[in-house]
DNA sequence: CGTCGGTCGTAC
DNA sequence: GACGTACGACCGACGT
């Protein structure tokens, strides 16, 4: 990608700026509207354009060459007000606080700094970006040089100037000398107007042919251009962009450098601009005070005004956009609606599906649909969203194939900080915005009586469609650039989490299938073994009792039957965890028949039971949501059904992966990484005995027994392999020795004897926790390998088991989050290549560490053995990326 | 009748 | 108190 510099038209942004907000002034009374205006915008391009490359341009006071040209030029144009005369050296300070370049050119105007620097630019290697209300400069525009109009946030490259002026840009002077320019007082030829000019230049080719035939055209305007031909050379003089203009400064020089902020503090206090001073650390965090300008929310019902609206969308950058459901199950929700935004504060709804009784009316799904399928599915397009899953699986469902996915606030906001306990929109608004949303429920109602959205009055739901149209916008131009700051986290931004968001929406979309009669007749089967052990439990406590109440077995165990109490809850009371129970059952019968209880309707009410009501009446298989935004550490989560706790370890549980099945004629694939979270310990912590061990290929927990016990690799006893693995696990998770000992079920004083000896045989991982709680305390975050970051604040809490809680955390994010990190890479990967292989093969669930996919029979072992490869190759660490497949006729038999 | 905290259990 | 990250079922207290 080449450099880019942006080349703003100060003044034409002055005048602009200037009507279009003149009331605004200070508490002095003193006008401020064109600073706030210019400074505003300039900001969104510094943030938008994101370019060191950047400079502002201003005509100097005084007259220019074009004066001595034409006496007479911009002779009719009014003095400047007093109120904008005021705010100009204002805006100079600012700009110049800023860091942004200033040029102000005696002699010439602003436009001619500007084509002097855009003329300039490709030889430089870089493209410009024009910033310019002033359609004059449309002439500059060429190769690697475009005009944006920033108010209207438009881009103009070579075909826009031609859609918009009717002529290309090397036509627009000779277009300006027949059209003319009253504010400049340049005449043009009577009664030509930008029709008839566009119209005999397309003709003609150039004035110069069109001047030469002037005789042929015929009527009072052939007169007309007869009688202005001695003027037109002048007029296409003044028009022509003086592009040699002598600079002092090279184009490289032209870059920003660091705000001079007390500088900035002192003008922004003076203007009062509130916002931008509390920002620099200024007077105080209330955010609420910044100049809002109101909202101009539209309502769109007829073709014209979504055309229109179409036309906006296309030529901006980018665009915010939104769509209004029946349901908030992506799979269930028939489209109701749909809202856009491309410049805060403004926005348009769509209806397309409100139904109530004598609902206004609507254009229909199809003719919206119809008229954005050419944005929404080009991928050169870029779209902004908050949480945009959800709008691509439901626009898929509408026969939308949305692409150009390139913005999602929730993930924005995510990658910058994960802790941030939800990331919807509300609470981001509320957090960065300082702007509390309309909620669902202000719209719909809660409760029993909520609507569905279609049953909700357009007249309501449009400001609340709008806003979130408007609300994401408004975050993105606030997220974003603090992203940007951070290149890992851009980077993690752009290539991960991002191009994540089709692939989740093609695995929620293809489901799974499951065999409902398998479930139910489980399900029979345990609601009868239930039921057997719950009489039996009523008989051994001599009474009718909840067996699924802990407090009320809590009331029978520790006082009725005077059963010791083996630990206790956080909140004090008898636990009656599983744990617990194992031990009493050595005692007396009716712990072990509560666990039994317990294990089985677990089994019954999570899964046989529930899985079934999860299949989608038209696929005919459970689509679950895989949420993107959910766990600090980076891990996807799963839920409506979580596909990601589904029973393996029992035999009990496995059954339910049996009724995980393929579709006729397909096989499942699994793979899974093994021990992803050791082998990035190693490679974190560079331990040679760790590494080494992997790089053998031998079975680590074996190798950690034979270096913690002291014995040869073959001489490991099934109890030393097991304690090993224990150790291993317990490192992971910042496990102390009490806690292991209560695994292995030895004293803490031998689990202590166990970790100490770990860590002289494997010293390189000690060093790796100790650096790792202390970049922690110094820092209070900790990072992944690909820069994923966890912020612990709870790292410096006065609590100390809030602080040790924190420690554990960081000690176990890289190396969770890391896997996270590369099996998101590694769904990319495989999405990738099933999108250019023709088998018809698809990714159906990720499980941590494990991807399953639905593989034609014929085609198994081929895919087999390539997404083996491509899960290995998704990154080079220290350590090579084992992974372990397996097929079957269903999740079970997969499990290799 | 709905909401929410507490407890427990499943996965990696 | 003591092992990291989730989702979800169930109970039971509490509020409307």
């Amino acid at each position: 990608m080449s450099k880019k510099i942006v080349l703003v038209d100060g003044s034409s942004y002055l005048y602009r700026a200037f009507h279009a907000m003149p009331n605004l002034a200070n508490s002095q009374g003193d006008s401020t509207g064109a600073v706030y205006g210019i400074v505003n915008m300039l900001r969104r391009l510094m943030r938008e354009q994101d370019t060191p490359h950047f400079v502002v341009v201003f005509d100097a006071p005084g007259k220019t060459f074009r004066d001595r040209l034409y006496s007479e030029y911009k002779a009719n144009r009014p003095p400047m007000p007093d109120e904008l005369r005021s705010q100009i050296d204002q805006v100079h300070a600012v700009i110049e606080a800023m860091g942004l370049p200033l040029l102000s050119i005696p002699d010439v105007e602003a436009d001619d700094v500007i084509g002097t620097l855009a003329k300039a630019a490709p030889s430089a290697g870089m493209d410009a970006f024009i910033v310019s209300g002033d359609k004059d400069l449309a002439q500059l525009v060429g190769p690697g040089v475009v005009m944006c109009d920033s108010m209207k946030n438009v881009v103009y490259d070579e075909k826009g100037v031609e859609e918009k002026f009717g002529v290309p840009p090397d036509r627009i002077i000779d277009f300006l000398a027949l059209v003319g320019d009253t504010s400049d007082n340049i005449p043009g030829v009577p009664k030509v107007g930008p029709k008839t000019a566009s119209r005999w230049l397309m003709e003609y080719g150039s004035l110069d042919t069109l001047v030469a035939n002037a005789d042929s055209i015929k009527g009072k305007v052939g007169e007309n251009l007869r009688g202005s031909l001695d003027q037109l050379a002048l007029s296409r003089q003044l028009a022509t962009i003086k592009c040699d203009v002598p600079l002092e400064k090279e184009l490289e020089a032209l870059v920003i450098s660091p705000a001079d902020e007390d500088t900035l503090r002192q003008l922004y206090a003076e203007l009062e601009f509130k916002t931008w001073l509390s920002e620099l650390g200024g007077l105080n965090e209330s955010v609420e005070a910044e100049p809002t300008e109101a909202t101009r929310y539209e309502t769109v019902v007829d073709m014209s005004t979504l055309n229109k609206w179409v036309e906006k969308l296309t030529r901006a950058p980018y665009f915010a956009f939104d769509t209004e459901t029946t349901s908030i199950d992506a799979m269930q929700a028939r489209l109701v609606g749909v809202s856009f935004a491309v410049e805060a504060g403004e926005g348009a709804y769509v209806p397309v599906g409100h139904d109530y009784l004598d609902a206004p009316k609507q254009l229909s799904k199809e003719q919206v649909l119809d008229a954005l399928r050419p944005l929404l599915e080009d991928p050169n397009r870029a779209k902004l969203g908050q949480n945009l899953k959800y709008d691509c699986t439901v626009l898929h469902n509408h026969g939308v194939m949305l692409t150009g996915i390139r913005f999602d606030t929730m993930l924005e906001s995510y990658v910058l900080d994960s802790t941030g306990s939800r990331h919807d929109l509300d609470t981001l608004s509320l957090k960065y915005l300082g702007h509390k949303t309309i909620h669902y429920e202000d719209v719909a109602g809660k409760g029993k009586g909520q609507l569905s959205f279609n049953e909700v009055p357009v007249e309501v739901a449009a400001p609340y469609a709008a806003e979130d149209a408007d609300i994401t916008l408004r975050l993105h131009e606030t997220l974003f650039p603090r992203l940007k700051k951070e290149d890992a986290q851009t980077e993690l931004f752009d290539r991960i989490e991002m191009p994540l968001v089709p692939v989740l929406s093609k695995i929620e979309r293809t489901g799974v299938r499951v065999d409902a009669q398998m479930l139910a007749a489980q399900s029979k089967e345990l609601a009868e073994r239930t039921q057997e052990l719950e009489a039996k439990a009523h008989a051994e406590a001599g009474g009718v009792f909840n067996i699924a109440s802990p407090k009320q077995i809590q009331e029978i165990l520790f006082n009725r039957l005077g059963l010791p109490v083996i630990s206790k809850t956080p909140k004090g009371q008898p636990s009656t965890a599983e744990s617990v129970l194992a031990e009493l059952a050595e005692q007396h019968e009716l712990p072990k028949l509560i666990l039994e209880h317990r294990g089985l309707s677990k089994l019954r009410s999570t899964y046989t039971e529930k899985l079934p009501r999860l299949i989608n009446a038209y696929s005919g298989r459970v689509h679950t949501s895989y949420h993107q935004a959910a766990v600090a550490t980076g891990r996807l989560s799963s839920s409506d059904p979580n596909l990601q706790n589904i029973p393996v370890r029992t035999a009990e549980g496995r059954r339910i992966r049996e009724a995980f099945i393929p579709a006729a004629g397909y096989q499942l694939v699994a793979a899974d990484y093994s021990q992803i979270e050791l082998r990035i310990m190693a490679h974190l912590s560079t331990d040679n005995g760790l590494l080494s061990a992997f790089e053998k290929g031998e079975d680590v927990h074996r190798a950690t027994a034979a270096e913690v016990f002291g014995v040869e690799l073959d001489s490991v006893s099934k109890d030393q392999r097991r304690s090993a693995k224990a150790i291993n696990f317990g490192l992971i998770y910042g496990m102390s020795a009490f806690g292991l000992g209560r695994q292995l079920g030895i004293d803490r004083g031998r689990a202590q004897d166990y970790i100490n000896l770990y860590f002289e045989r494997y010293p390189g991982v000690r060093t790796f926790m100790d650096a790792t709680r202390e970049q922690v305390r110094e820092k209070k975050y900790v990072e992944t390998v690909f820069g994923r970051r966890l912020y612990l604040p709870d790292i410096s809490s006065s609590n100390h088991a809030r602080r040790q809680g924190a420690e554990r955390a960081a000690i176990n994010a890289p190396m969770q989050g890391t896997a996270a990190d590369l099996i998101k890479l590694a769904m990319l990967a495989v999405d990738n290549w099933l999108s250019t292989d023709a088998s018809d093969s698809r990714i159906i669930m990720q499980v941590h560490d494990e991807l399953v996919l639905e593989v034609p029979e014929s085609d198994v072992s081929r895919v087999s053995g390539e997404l083996s490869k491509l899960m290995s190759g998704v990154a080079e660490l220290a350590v090579p990326l084992k992974v372990d497949a397996g097929i079957g006729n269903n999740w079970a038999e997969a499990h290799s």
